[in-house]
DNA sequence: ATGACTGCAAACTCTTTGCACAACA
DNA sequence: TGTTGTGCAAAGAGTTTGCAGTCAT
């Protein structure tokens, strides 16, 4: 996808709840898009200050919390309980590895119906499945 | 499982280690026990403090952690990021409800070999798998 | 007796809030 | 022009660290 078509995209989504397109929305929108990645705050503060100084940690927060609303990231907690904002929105689990800390993606093919049924039978109803395996990825398990 | 079993139980692994055996160490290993819950930090200060006048936050965290390392609690990540500490060892899901805050524990009774099996083809080596549900319980569901 | 453990206080990280200025529509 | 969004500063929650005194062994 083009630049200028996720900044439609943003745009759009926006517009739809009669919100505005700012500049910082857009650039913080472009860094979470162009690698598909699971970013702190900081993170993407320091992705966007070069295009866009002066930007503040609170705008990023609130413009993260503002895209999660949209659907168009997701938040997850991380090794350490800071949050990671992650742009695939697709269902996906993460592997964390202790020893690094590296965070990968792992795919269920199955979907995560099963889960969202058992939850059910006792009487919860499940919007979102979190699945995270803890472990060593395989440079550290081959250091050991 | 009486209480002067579980003591002894703790003090066993202690002594395995080499590390002492306290009257903190005892009182929080039995208010773990108690009921098979998520407790925070502070509740677990809260409920130990009567018997334990001047027991302090840090030693609790402190006793918490080692209670990890030797396999008697598991540590999660709740909802506002704080710490929960789960004195069920075996594997289970946990479903977090948006509104309430409830955590409810659903059992999965095929277990995670096929988790782990995945994340192996990935080359991730995985020792521990954490399944969190997000939604509504059956009460905060029926409010709505 | 000796070394580990506890309690106190303070620091630390990450996140959220309040308010005045700026800027999108 | 009227809100909405931003930036700054500060507060807030939760957890961790340093150190001196205490206690289990």
């Amino acid at each position: 996808m083009t630049v200028s078509q996720l900044d439609a995209l943003l745009a759009d989504k926006l517009h739809e709840r009669g919100q505005r397109v700012t500049p910082q929305r857009l650039l913080i929108h472009r860094a979470l898009c162009a690698r598909e990645q699971h970013l702190t705050a900081e993170q993407v503060l320091k992705q966007v200050s070069p295009g866009l100084p002066g930007i503040s940690l609170p705008t990023v927060y609130a413009t993260l919390e503002l895209f999660e609303e949209l659907g168009l990231v997701r938040r997850l907690v991380g090794g350490g309980g800071a949050l990671l904002f992650d742009s695939r929105v697709a269902p996906h689990a993460h592997a964390l590895c202790r020893q690094c800390g590296a965070i990968i993606d792992v795919e269920f093919p199955g979907g995560w119906a099963w889960a969202h049924g058992r939850a059910a039978q006792v009487g919860f109803s499940a919007d979102h499945v979190e699945l995270v395996l803890w472990g060593s990825c395989a440079a550290c398990a081959g250091d050991s």
